[in-house]
DNA sequence: GTGGTCTAGACCACC
DNA sequence: GTGGTCTAGACCACG
């Protein structure tokens, strides 16, 4: 379900908040669905707990999940998370479009760009 | 010249690294400049000369600078950052762009974005 | 594991990745195995912690290692260093070739050295 | 007669020093020649004297010069250094020689650089 | 005065 | 316990 890198320098938490995210964001977990326990999930990944438990916690305080208290965790619905995630990574993307365009990389570049990533059509 | 934010979470010496490439890739520090000594920008923010000084061989390694041991640090030649500030860039850019299609953000939307923050012209 | 020499010039963090470098390139430090801590090897060597960050710093900059905070630095996998050193080396050995054609060593004295190096076969 | 690298890291009387060996090594100042006063040498690079007194003194120590008060300093006979350069050089090159066998360079390649650089003949 | 190195000692995040 | 960052203060080589 999930692969760590361990090579990676951002904390253990912080991949398995990434990593959910976009299982939850892609619809691969979908709205309402039960999360793996705190617990299996740390035995699958072979990491400590309290690391699953805080990542858990991240995930709820950006409303993709939601806890029942002895029933465990599940996936809020859509509206609880959309419209935030689409406002954050849109800040990040225009602050890296205009260094984009600060270091010299030209508006066609960064348009052929996005056809590419989004296939031709309307999408 | 420089304004550091306590709020942010990266070490200093790293917001200091992204600010001064930041006025090397606008050309408000242009090539063969002087930079401020380690000494007086580190009066300047309150901060620790050693900081500043790993700021500064962060920037050499990077080839943004080049320093004289007793005589201070230079902007280096454009050629010698430009390209791999723009390779840097654009890969971050790429990765949020899809990100963004996998939150549901709408391909006319970053190009009108795009737009916006180039300019109507050809750049 | 390593023995520092206070009478040469170069700067201790220096010496330390050039001692550990061997110790990879040869095999004495296999992939993947775990490298000293910080703290250790700074006690063992008597050196502040700082000065063996530094060095281990520079190391993982050049490939020889990677480092996971919290749990340690480990040997990185061969590939990523091995051509990096290859040409390095083969540069200043070049460089130190032409001096010695300069300073007018005869060709024959060099190659012969290389066998006594590499032994007659053919290696 | 000398130009020198602002962006090298290097002392600047030890690139001075360098340059100078070398035009001594390969008979561009021949023996017995005078060389330019530490004060002309100063003016023409645009250093502090004292840089290039410094310089001056080095290669006096290691033969290349000698010194008469009142009257200058002069290349002295190839008898004073040739050994000694010979013997400094060799000990770098065989250094940087098992370095490469280390790396994993083959025997093939380095005998084909020297012959390289020596040319083919018996020079 | 300039950059470069080092120490001692501290605090933090992560696991 | 691990690595990462920072400070305060010091010394050195260089020009």
């Amino acid at each position: 379900m999930i692969v760590l890198d361990y090579r990676d320098k951002r904390p253990i938490y912080e991949q398995v908040v990434e990593k959910l995210e976009r299982l939850v964001v892609n619809g691969i977990l979908a709205t309402g669905e039960k999360m793996p326990s705190v617990r299996s999930l740390a035995m699958e990944l072979s990491v400590n707990p309290n690391t699953i438990q805080r990542a858990y916690a991240q995930l709820e305080q950006e409303g993709y999940l939601y806890t029942v208290s002895g029933r465990g965790s599940f996936v809020a619905p859509e509206r609880e998370w959309r419209e935030n995630k689409q406002v954050e990574v849109l800040q990040g993307w225009q602050d890296l479009t205009r260094q984009a365009k600060e270091a010299g990389v030209s508006k066609e570049l960064l348009q052929r760009r996005i056809r590419e990533i989004y296939g031709e059509g309307s999408q």
